[in-house]
DNA sequence: GCCATTCCCTACAAATCCGATAGGCTTTAT
DNA sequence: ATAAAGCCTATCGGATTTGTAGGGAATGGC
């Protein structure tokens, strides 16, 4: 399971790139729309921000524009800002790597090749998709399919 | 990342299901071997025996035996007992769905979405590998591969 | 210059989970 | 009877999660 805490901020991130180019969008009306408790909410765009995700604007009419472009941001570099590694094993991340103390040949254990599979299927989704490609998918059907049931 | 208590339950299960038909492994014997605190492994040994996964003999030359068979027993049903749902929101496990509260609407939710795509991909294989498949590909590259390196 | 609005930063706290440790009870083979 | 093994429950320190709280700093409008 993902924590709330990256859930929110994938949220925070699919509004603000939402937004027409240029329109910051504040945390108070991301939090209104979204739910979310709004001084959480301030915490997680300031790592998003810290992360050279977002960029920010103070004052009045200020609030959280896009830094990158939402079509290079992936949903795995976001989870990994917020819950850490990917990886199901310390021993299978390339980016934080580290040593399974108890475990004597890396090479041969068979619960990390097990994994080794896994983890690459998930990964190869997570690392490839992005906010943008999400954001144009979600228009391909917009209201139709609601619509269609109520009328 | 998996909890310890998942590696230490499968490390058990293949060491238990490596041994000749119907000779038992002992707890204390299985901690020894894998450097898992003697005491820790009797609760995950226990629990795996409640889940109808090991069987266990009482007494003097007891310990633990397969109740099913190795190929039967997939890492995912593993992870499941010990971790929870391997879903990454409760909105996609089927096993233990939870709607997310604060989600409007589920079927247009784009997290949901490419989440789905991510655990779809990890589970395929998570549900499909078992403890039986590990064992005989371990097997395929016995010492070989070691040896050469020495000589 | 003042004020409201907004982001920025730090501290703290309740609840839960993780990774054991501990102690004793029950069953079984010899 | 005894030793060896599994069975069961309680407890516990530390980390993590999910916030809450309070205020400081910048900015724009008046």
């Amino acid at each position: 399971m993902i924590s709330n805490k990256a859930k929110y901020a994938l949220r925070a991130l699919l509004a603000i790139a939402a937004q027409p180019e240029g329109e910051a969008l504040t945390s108070t009306e991301i939090a209104r729309r979204h739910a979310i408790p709004h001084k959480f909410l301030e915490q997680i765009l300031l790592d998003l921000k810290k992360s050279g995700i977002l960029e920010s604007r103070r004052g009045k009419a200020g609030g959280y524009v896009m830094l990158r472009p939402a079509d290079t941001i992936s949903f795995g570099e976001v989870l990994r800002i917020f819950d850490g590694p990917l990886a199901p094993l310390p021993c299978l991340s390339r980016n934080a790597y580290r040593r399974c103390e108890d475990c004597e040949n890396e090479a041969r254990c068979m619960i990390r090749r097990e994994f080794a599979r896994s983890y690459e299927a998930s990964r190869q989704v997570l690392d490839s998709r992005t906010i943008g490609d999400a954001l144009n998918e979600g228009q391909e059907l917009p209201l139709a399919a609601q619509n269609r049931r109520v009328g």
